[in-house]
DNA sequence: CTTGTTAAAATGTCAGACATTTAATAAGCT
DNA sequence: AGCTTATTAAATGTCTGACATTTTAACAAG
């Protein structure tokens, strides 16, 4: 694979990271692959060395690739991948072309995980968190019915989850929730958005939301759970 | 703070990373407060700035730290630190003044996410996946009575609570097993680890290894369960 | 065929100059 | 005095070129 395909004038390294990262996420190169030497990519995008090593250390620190003087810079496979950096989730939304094997992981996951980070979130949520479940679940409620808002409306889908995971009062659940926007954005390309799969979702989330206003941890774990079930079949992991 | 009372002769610039970072996960500097400069840093540890600067570019990746230009380096508050990633574990493992608010909520998610992870283990482990749970086992039997075998121990603790997270298959799961290292390394220092301590902590993991090996999700679960409060009971957290 | 040497290529490091951003300070005006 | 605007200093960011180190491959000697 070479550099051609890619777009260019990234303009900064953390754009030009940015776009190295997706093209590696959607799979240009395989594991084991030699990446292009720092020269060759500074020529492509007329940018400076400094630049491309910045970059590049980026993309170092997520495990993405591995570099060792002399050899060049190695394409590391999945399982390498810091799936829980932040800037990974980053450059994962809005990706298409995913990685369906990760989708499903990442998804799988938040099926075990979630139920319980409702369960906590049940049991600690504060004020201050319900008011931020709540206006995440007004804002999916209002973008609902219209076709032209489904962006706007994974958004409060996003801080719905994320303050969910806020809500458990955790500083290690609280970091996973970076997870969350990849996983939820892929819904908006997959899924047709009809208003009978809409209604759905939201009932299902309204009684997420009431469990935890009603401190019922169980019935928060059962109803997170239903609303993964929603997803699972949005994402076409399930029929 | 000043740097005066940190080691010297760093030599390398992960070196210096992990130096820093120490002292800032020690809490020798406060949230908000403004950090050494470059200059002052590359003149104290007697190396050049581009050393100081890819030290504290990882820093800057793990959030423990937030530079701009003209203001400086200050440093994050504990909530915006990335616990998830592995250099993160790297530098919190071995250090002995961890921030008590910090083993708690370790502590806490692995108390809520264990038994789930157990569980999954249970119904996904392979042949080999239990081979390493068994090798791990036998080590911390074999390495229990010897007092000098401290870190040993530990070690295959470590290795046991890992084999765990790998054995779910999942690739999320697995990388949360990089925060296992701390939180178990805590232990070493903590506790007595006298004879009766450990043959009932061992006790406690022989019995989650069996749930997995017999494939009984719902056994796991309970056995995990028991298996942290043992480790509550030895790091202080309870009586 | 093995071994040792050499050469090329790639990443890592350094040093210095310069650019940009920020904050504090001073000047000047109403 | 009070407010606005230049000026200056300090800090991080960037660029450039040269050099160091590591690795691989080619090649020659035994």
């Amino acid at each position: 694979m070479t550099l051609d395909a890619l777009p260019s004038h990234p303009g900064g390294a953390e754009n030009l990271a940015r776009l190295l990262a997706r093209a590696l996420l959607a799979g240009h190169w395989q594991p084991g692959d030699l990446f292009p030497k720092e020269l060759d990519i500074g020529r492509h995008f007329v940018v400076s060395r400094n630049q491309v090593r910045n970059a590049l250390a980026s993309l170092t620190a997520t495990g993405l690739i591995e570099r060792t003087a002399g050899r060049g810079t190695l394409v590391r496979e999945m399982g390498e991948w810091h799936l829980l950096d932040p800037l990974m989730s980053e450059w994962m939304t809005g990706l298409v072309n995913l990685d369906p094997q990760l989708v499903r992981a990442i998804y799988a996951f938040r099926f075990s995980a979630e139920p319980t980070v409702a369960g906590l979130a049940a049991q600690a949520a504060s004020a201050e968190d319900i008011a931020r479940l709540e206006a995440a679940f007004e804002g999916m409620r209002r973008s609902a019915g219209n076709p032209d808002a489904r962006a706007q409306h994974a958004e409060y889908d996003v801080a719905f989850h994320d303050a969910t995971y806020r809500a458990t009062h955790n500083l290690v659940w609280r970091q996973m929730g970076h997870l969350l926007r990849p996983s939820i954005m892929a819904l908006v390309h997959r899924s047709q958005h009809d208003i009978k799969t809409l209604d759905d979702s939201l009932t299902r989330h309204r009684h997420v939301l009431e469990a935890i206003k009603a401190c019922d941890a169980h019935a928060a774990e059962t109803a997170a759970r239903e609303v993964l079930r929603r997803t699972a079949i949005d994402l076409g992991i399930v029929s």
